[in-house]
RNA sequence: GGCGCCGUGGCCAAGUGGCUAAGGCAGUGGAUUGCAAAUCCUCCAUCCCGGGUUCGAAUCCCGGCGGCGCCUCCA
């Protein structure tokens, strides 16, 4: 049974969907006004790992992830750049998705845009003022908070504790508390005609219209990062729940937000001071673009994006995750581990762990360790890796059974001399390769280790020349070794290190990597 | 001011009532190696502080101290 930590309702829940045998989730996506932050990428991250493993425990997942590309911002980004709100927009959707890309996030099912939804904002808004729920105003259409009892239940707070907008409409508001469903146009500004006259959705609105055309009136999902909780989602909410007469959403899932850390961090900006401090201490603060955070497409440029989905998956998606470079290198190499493994593998079984077939599903990947001491313990290592997944996506205290996967398969390597060449025991070859399979299982859950990674393609002309290289300096350090010139081999191997390439003998000659 | 979250070894980070407190990075000693690298084995914390509840708490309650978030746009 799968747990999950309800927003809604502070505990976590058995995790049962409405519909048996189907999942809906909708995430929130960006604003698209300007380049996305590593910070955008956690909850991403963390739904695609949800995704894949909801699919592999048996069910049938829609994942929805909206981009918005019509709001305030928008209009006042795009004029800055002498640009129309629609190209900007288009712009930086591009760049969000080569993101997500990068960080291996491929799960999406729709991605809807809000502009393409205009119809059904519309519709949404005319049916919450026939009911009552919304009033115009010159052009501006308001939802009434007050006439939602439950308004305030999701944030936990009270309408008296809020202060609400103040900002040019507040005149026009009933209630301070009450929020916008569609803003009329200044002359110059891009709209949409509507039964109040040209004008744009407020923001919330569309994540109700386009929640329902694509998942319907009550889904089982609905996540962001936990500084949408309050206003957007609690608005949403009261938007579809008064709508429709139904809780919206089953679950409510929120991830921890990223901080920058105060060093080597630099993604974010600086906190506001109180003033009386000194200034040196050491200043962690949300990271958000309007504290000057970017530069994503460098970092992944610099560490590649399996790291830093690593990196991401490494602590619970609930928890605040401090952004270090040095942080994302030190997971960097913990994954090593993993892929001198599979190469390892390689060696012994001349099979690549990239094209091992994965498992889809939990009862295919099950399989009889019989009286087997090594796949008792695989087995073993993937129950408890499993439970950890069952228990609120712990993928955090997941990734320690799958290194310790790691060492039971190297230990066992070592045990049976598998790597020795004469060593042709089918049966170890056998349990060998079926832990691989699991590890091929496991780490697949995690969108981690999906296929090669080619970091270096962009050199690929002198990659041929390097190997021809390297093979000469082996070949010359080998010959000095067969006759002892360990002086002449020991130079070859420390001048090597130098330019960043480490020598390892092994018993079926030297190898090479950087 | 209101509503929340967090404080586990040098660093990162699971665990939230009961086996010897996961795992990673760094470090230690050893096996292996011509020496290394890689791999394996070994060692390395009583959980911010003070009370309380309990047969028993890192885990629950109260009080401190420290850090952070939301209440305004934000993944």
């Amino acid at each position: 049974m799968i747990r999950v930590y309800n927003t809604l309702t502070k505990t976590k829940e058995d995790f049962e969907p409405l519909q048996a045998g189907k999942v809906g989730i909708y995430l929130c996506g960006p604003t698209v006004y300007a380049q996305s932050h590593i910070g955008h990428m956690v909850g991403p991250v963390i739904f695609d790992s949800i995704k894949r493993y909801l699919q592999y425990s048996g069910y049938d997942v829609t994942w929805v992830v909206n981009i918005t590309d019509v709001d305030d911002k928008l209009i006042v980004k795009s004029r800055e750049q002498g640009i129309s709100m629609e190209q900007l927009a288009t712009e930086m959707t591009a760049d969000y998705l080569t993101n997500l890309k990068s960080l291996g996030v491929d799960q999406i099912d729709v991605m809807p845009r809000a502009t393409e939804h205009m119809k059904h904002i519309i519709a949404f808004i005319e049916s919450l003022v026939d009911q009552g729920f919304a009033y115009d105003v010159d052009g501006d259409v308001f939802f009434e908070v007050e006439k939602d009892a439950n308004y305030g239940h999701l944030s936990n707070r009270s309408l008296d504790s809020t202060q609400g907008a103040g900002g040019e409409a507040a005149a026009r508001k009933r209630s301070a508390n009450d929020f916008a469903l569609w803003k009329s146009a200044k002359p110059t500004e891009p709209s949409w005609d509507s039964p109040w006259g040209a004008g744009r959705p407020g923001w919330h609105i569309e994540c109700s219209a386009m929640s329902r055309e694509i998942l319907g009136e009550e889904f089982d999902i609905h996540g962001g990062g936990l500084d949408l909780v309050f206003p957007h989602h609690e608005n949403e909410l009261a938007q579809s729940a008064c709508c429709h007469g139904k809780p919206m959403v089953k679950y409510w899932m929120h991830n921890g937000l990223m901080r920058a850390g105060g060093n080597d961090g630099k993604v974010g900006g600086r906190a506001e001071q109180d003033g009386d401090d000194d200034e040196q201490a050491t200043v962690e603060t949300k990271i958000s673009r309007s504290r000057g955070a970017g530069g994503l497409a460098d970092l992944i440029g610099r560490q590649g994006g399996q790291r830093i989905r690593f990196f991401l998956l490494k602590s619970h998606y609930r928890s605040t995750i401090v952004f270090s470079e040095t942080g994302i290198e030190e997971t960097g190499k913990a994954l090593t581990a993993f892929e001198r493994l599979f190469e390892r593998f390689q060696r012994i079984s001349g099979n690549s762990f990239f094209e091992l077939p994965i498992a889809d599903n939990k009862s295919t990947g099950d399989f009889d360790a019989g009286e087997c001491d090594f796949l008792l313990q695989v087995q073993a290592h993937r129950a408890q890796y499993l439970a950890k997944m069952d228990d609120d996506f712990n993928t955090g205290g997941a990734i320690s059974d799958l290194f310790d996967l790691v060492r039971s398969i190297n230990r066992f390597i070592d045990q049976t001399s598998l790597e020795s060449a004469d060593n042709a025991d089918t049966t170890n070859n056998a349990s060998l390769k079926q832990a691989l399979l699991t590890m091929r299982e496991l780490t697949a859950l995690l969108g981690i280790f999906m296929s090669e990674q080619t970091e270096d393609d962009t050199m690929g002309e002198d990659q041929g020349l390097t190997e021809q290289l390297m093979q000469l300096m082996l070949a010359l350090r080998e010959e000095a070794r067969a006759n002892k010139d360990f002086a002449t081999a020991d130079r070859i191997r420390d001048g090597l290190l130098e330019v960043g390439i480490t020598i390892e003998d092994r018993a079926d000659g030297a190898q090479w990597h950087k």
